[in-house]
DNA sequence: CCAATGACTACAA
DNA sequence: GTTGTAGCCATTG
């Protein structure tokens, strides 16, 4: 598959999140030129969960919820896996997410 | 091409 | 402050 540019931006941006570091999809869609498409991204790493390259478990929504948490393999996983990297994680929320946030470069050609 | 879907975001009540 | 509605756009059937 990944016959889509737009799907391989998205986990070539989630790639570079270094450890103990998450962003929010709307940086990620605006990064690869998509600002509007923040959904899309969401979209992505739907199938991105499914890579081990794509760390999908360090991307939040832009109040750093876990709203994606339930696409992962057990309910708690996610939140499991952003804990193990010294990020703490409160009622599905990241606490300090400002401080862990991570703005990605913007892509270019 | 049309309709439905979705791990979002912004705004209104 | 919480809940609902609308706009957004790429993917899929």
């Amino acid at each position: 598959m990944a016959s889509s540019i737009f799907f391989e931006r998205v986990y070539a941006v989630v790639r570079q999140i270094p450890y103990g570091r998450v962003t929010s999809y709307g940086a990620i869609a605006k990064s690869i030129g998509a600002a509007k498409s923040a959904r899309m991204v969401g979209y992505a790493l739907n199938n991105a969960s499914a890579l081990e390259d794509v760390p999908a478990h360090r991307v939040v929504n832009r109040k750093g919820m876990l709203t994606g948490k339930h696409h992962f393999s057990g309910t708690n996983l996610m939140q499991q896996l952003l804990e193990n990297e010294e990020i703490s994680i409160e009622n599905n929320c990241i606490q300090n997410f400002e401080k862990h946030f991570w703005q990605p470069p913007l892509y270019q050609d």
